[in-house]
DNA sequence: CTCAGTGCAAACTATTTGCAGATTT
DNA sequence: AAATCTGCAAATAGTTTGCACTGAG
């Protein structure tokens, strides 16, 4: 099965735990999870790894390129597993939703801005925080 | 003086820490200081006042507008004066430089994309993490 | 004089790490 | 069996808070 391919090719032994935090990373309904909600699903799903494990395979993950972590507030990090292609993110200051959402012109504007001061780009984060228009 | 004002416009009393803290962020080369940062100067000045007393006063600040905050990578805050105008950041991660840059460009095009969407921009944060084209 | 502000230490939150025992290959 | 992995608890890092004392208005 392919999740397993995805782990075994990132160098990682075939854990019970890392099986277990990729399938809810793939099933969740929400795409970007903490740490503390993967732990309290797999609590729910009676499969609880303890905190510390997840914590350490999220970083494998994102090593290898299997999941990102964003830092949108202050808070905690989420996770997501990486995205075919790149996108930024809207959230809710209302409801907690996060959107995702892509613009080209957006992503030209910015390597232009980065060579126009010597720059080169390594990556970027752009989260706009939004609420609904009617209030 | 000026500076005295603006913290007693913020509805705070004028005191040694918060005029200290206040002109280290005045004076300061670096434009963005952690809470850390600040506490590491003013101790340097002979000026301590207990990294408690950096961290409230930083935050007084901030819900005053006297301030703004950032987070830039998963580390520590960061803080830097409200700017007159809105920017936006470029973090070289050789050197941990931060470049400000405004784009009227990006704004607009952010506003029409969280409006497609049916929201308003509360507020954003861009970051791009670059590096010296020469390597 | 009164109330806000300060400093210290203890508390907290998010995350990481050491280690002995359990698992994967 | 060898090497990696896990779970626990203890350690860290950054930041916040309770409290008795100090200082601004």
């Amino acid at each position: 099965m392919s999740k397993n391919n995805e782990i075994r090719s990132a160098g990682l032994k075939v854990t019970h735990a890392r099986k277990r935090i990729l399938e809810v990373l793939e099933t969740s309904k929400k795409s970007h999870l903490s740490a503390d909600d993967i732990n309290k699903i797999l609590i729910k799903n009676n499969d609880e790894v303890g905190v510390a494990t997840v914590y350490r395979v999220l970083n494998q993950f994102v090593d290898a390129g299997i999941c990102i972590k964003h830092n949108f507030d202050s808070g905690q990090a989420v996770f997501e597993l990486t995205p075919s292609h790149h996108h930024d993110h809207m959230v809710c200051v209302k409801t907690g939703k996060v959107i995702e959402f892509e613009d080209e012109l957006i992503e030209e504007r910015q390597d232009q801005l980065a060579k126009q001061n010597g720059y080169r780009i390594v990556d970027h984060s752009l989260v706009l925080f939004v609420e609904p228009i009617d209030d």
